[in-house]
DNA sequence: ATGTCC
């Protein structure tokens, strides 16, 4: 814009003198600002005179609404009284991570939670929490790792091939799968999602395209993974008719990059901003879904599930096609990640952030360890822990300790002996960092039934 | 988790 606009600007179009001026300021300083003031000012004024035909639009809707339904923006008290829950495994869990759970649950909004087996502090909601809440979307009862999912593709090769075959298989890890932050594709993987509208309606989204593009297939950092494993299928009763015993295994751990990264802290600010809250619980700020952010953000951060699983996609099929099999069958989840779910017989907004969906007959992976299996498993409907399981084995130490604790050549050794071989992956990512795998298997008996497992063999990480 | 400070 060549001369900034101001709110008096607005006042004198007629803006009325209440929170309306913040929002346009804001929406237009943040997304008009190489436009003209004059071109601005006009459009202002045709929003001001008919705001219901601006309902919906990426920038000028939020302005809209403002008009039509002025709001003042108010601190929430938190309930007396907790909403019902349910915590599994409860004595491998921090209190901390318990403590979080019972603060979420007297947000007004609140309908039920559930803590998983697995479940440690995190911002907001712990991880392994399950929170459903009524019209409400938390964006960190989501996560920052939007979509943040697993990936098995089971093939009918014979796991001698990973012994076999182990220099090509290492090879096709470090030559295809991309890591870290700055690592992409030196060709864009192209994929049907870019043409996805929300990448031209959401001003925010469209401005982070070019990124998701370059991106695709790509898998960042952490505690992502891409590795090859020996799936074990136990159960005879499984839904593709394969026969128990072993098979080769594509196993892919990783989320939405940078654009459900963005999505995510976008709109925390945004939550935070319209949803005060009292000082520690500020992070669980919510989003109302008839707002136009709630609404936004509802639309971006599927966007980025489905970017996410784009990610996979990409991967599993650029691996299998350099395997050259032709996959038996595939599973996979999101671990992070709100649902639209029916909570004794009312639709509610059900965050899972790091727990597994365990609806009725619903598959999923919960991966282990480096040398620990990981389970293929398939929902049991638990309606008391809102249809959920856990996302892992949950981690024993924080990535600090382990760094005073371990050395690379000790967690060599470990590796060494169960015979898996790591390209990258930190001291951080330690296999002893990680809790006992079967126990917290043991505390959701009552969530999952086990198919299968997945035992790692070699892996590819950041680093 | 993320070009880890709006």
């Amino acid at each position: 814009m060549g001369k900034k606009l101001r709110g008096k600007d607005l006042i004198k179009l007629g803006f009325p003198k209440n929170n309306s001026i913040n929002v346009a300021l804001g929406q237009i300083n943040r997304y008009y600002k190489k436009k003209k003031k004059e071109q601005v000012l006009q459009e202002a004024k045709e929003v001001l005179l008919k705001p219901e035909l601006f309902k919906g639009d990426g920038v000028w809707g939020k302005i809209a609404e403002s008009l039509l339904t002025p709001v003042t923006v108010k601190k929430h008290a938190l309930n007396t009284t907790r909403a019902p829950f349910m915590i599994y495994g409860e004595d491998e869990i921090d209190d901390q991570a318990k403590y979080q759970l019972y603060d979420a649950l007297k947000l007004p909004v609140s309908v039920a939670g559930a803590l998983m087996p697995d479940a440690h502090t995190g911002y907001g909601l712990p991880i392994g929490g399950v929170l459903a809440t009524n019209n409400a979307v938390i964006p960190y009862g989501v996560g920052v790792d939007i979509g943040c999912r697993m990936c098995l593709t089971v093939y009918p090769v014979a796991v001698s091939y990973l012994k076999g075959k182990r220099y090509r298989l290492e090879k096709i890890l470090s030559e295809h799968t991309k890591f870290g932050m700055y690592e992409t594709h030196k060709i864009k993987h192209d994929h049907e999602i870019f043409s996805r509208e929300e990448f031209t309606t959401i001003p925010l989204v469209k401005k982070l395209k070019d990124k998701a593009y370059k991106q695709l297939g790509t898998s960042g950092s952490g505690n992502h993974f891409v590795e090859f494993g020996i799936v074990t299928i136990t159960d005879a009763e499984n839904e593709w008719g394969i026969k128990p015993g072993d098979y080769l295994g594509l196993l892919t751990h990783s989320g939405s990059r940078g654009l459900g990264a963005n999505i995510a802290k976008h709109y925390t600010h945004l939550a935070t901003k319209q949803c005060p809250l009292p000082k520690h619980v500020q992070q669980l700020a919510w989003l109302d879904l008839s707002t136009h952010d709630g609404h936004e953000y509802w639309l971006a951060m599927n966007l980025a599930g489905d970017y996410a699983q784009a990610c996979h996609d990409d991967i599993h099929k650029r691996i299998g096609k350099l395997i050259g099999a032709k996959p038996i069958c595939k599973i996979e989840n999101h671990h992070n990640f709100a649902w639209k779910k029916m909570v004794n017989g009312v639709e509610c907004i059900v965050h899972r952030k790091g727990a597994t969906p365990a609806g009725k007959g619903a598959l999923g992976i919960i991966p282990g360890s480096m040398t620990a299996p990981g389970y293929i498993v398939r929902g049991r409907g638990n309606s008391e822990s809102l249809h959920s399981a856990s996302h892992g084995a949950g981690r024993l130490l924080s990535r600090r300790k382990c760094k005073e604790k371990f050395t690379k050549s000790a967690i060599n050794k470990v590796l060494k002996e169960h015979g898996v071989t790591v390209l990258g992956g930190g001291v951080d990512e330690a296999p002893m960092a990680y809790k006992n795998i079967h126990n917290v298997m043991a505390n959701q008996k009552e969530l999952v039934e086990v198919v299968g497992t997945f035992t790692p063999k070699i892996v590819r990480m950041d680093r």
